[in-house]
DNA sequence: CTATGTGCAAATCTTTTGCAGGCTA
DNA sequence: TAGCCTGCAAAAGATTTGCACATAG
C-alpha cells in the first residue's frame, strides 16, 4: 500500500468516524486506495485481499462492507438475485451488467436522460432510482 | 378454480408446450387465471396454493417458476439480494418496490421516458433495461 | 411405453450471528 | 480501561439437486 493510498484510506475512514483498524484499512486501500471507484463483491474483495497478504476472515469482510454501507461510505447494488455488489460511489448513477462474466461497472451518468418518471403512490416518496443496462455479448 | 381460469392456464402452458400437469395448472391459476398480471415470490405462491388446498412441495415451486421462466412465460425480477420476485409480464417496464413493505408492483410504462442510453460497450447489445423505483413512506 | 415431471431431503451458496478475545482512543 | 472490532464456527435463508416414483402423450 503506498503512502498516499494510506491517507487516502485513513481519511476515508475517519469520514465516518470509523476506526482505523488493520483490517479495515487493508479493505479500504483495495476501495478506495487508488481514488477510482469499485464494485466488488464480497467474496471477491476477499480473494483481493488475501492475495496482498493480509489475512481477514470472510466474515469481517461482510460485516466490513456492512459497516462501510451503514456509515454512508458505499452502497448496495442488487443486480441479479444471487450476488450483493458494493458500489465505492454513492450518487444515483445507472450501471452496465456484463451477462457473460457477472461483471458491474458504471455507466456515463451523461447519457442517460430520464423525461418523466411515473406518478408516485400517495404517501410514498422515492428513496432511490435502480437503473441496470443488462448486456449480452452481440453474436 | 373457474372453467375460464382453467383455460387460461391450459392455454399458458400449452403456449410453451409445457405439460399440464397438476402442479402446474395449480400455480398456473394462481398466476394468470384471472388475466391479471402478478409479481410472486416462490415462498409467497408456495403459501398460496396451499391455502387453495392443492399440494405442491416448495421445492416444484422453484422449479416449476424456473422452468416458465426458461419457457419465455414469465420473466425474474431483483430486486433486493435476499429474494426473487417472478412477474407475469414479459414486457420491459419499470417496478415499484415498497421498502416497507417488500411488495413489487408494475410501475405505469407511460410515466417513464428515457430520453436517452448511455453508449453501450463494443460488441455488446442490450439484453434487458432493468428499472426498480424503490419507494419510502413519507414521513 | 417413454420421456417428462414431481416430491422429499439433503446439499449449496451467500450472508448473518454469537461469543470469546483483541485493539483503538 | 471501555467500548468497539475481529475471528471462527455455526446458524440462517433462499435456492438447487439427486434420485426413486408418478404421469402425460
Amino acid at each position: 500500500m503506498t503512502p498516499a493510498a494510506l491517507e487516502r484510506s485513513k481519511s476515508w475512514l475517519s469520514k465516518a468516524d470509523l476506526r482505523p483498524t488493520r483490517q479495515r484499512l487493508a479493505l479500504a486501500a483495495l476501495l478506495v486506495g487508488d481514488g477510482e471507484n469499485r464494485h466488488v463483491t464480497a467474496e471477491g474483495l476477499h480473494d483481493a485481499v488475501l492475495s496482498t497478504g493480509d489475512r481477514v476472515s470472510l466474515a469481517t469482510v461482510y460485516n466490513t462492507l456492512k459497516a462501510f454501507c451503514d456509515a454512508g461510505l458505499m452502497q448496495e447494488v442488487t443486480v441479479d438475485g444471487s450476488r450483493s455488489y458494493f458500489d465505492t460511489r454513492m450518487d444515483d448513477h445507472p450501471h452496465f451488467h456484463f451477462e457473460d462474466s457477472g461483471q458491474l461497472t458504471d455507466a456515463p451518468l451523461a447519457g442517460l436522460a430520464i423525461k418523466a418518471l411515473p406518478e408516485v403512490p400517495e404517501g410514498y416518496e422515492i428513496a432511490r432510482l435502480d437503473v441496470v443496462i443488462r448486456l449480452r455479448r452481440k453474436r
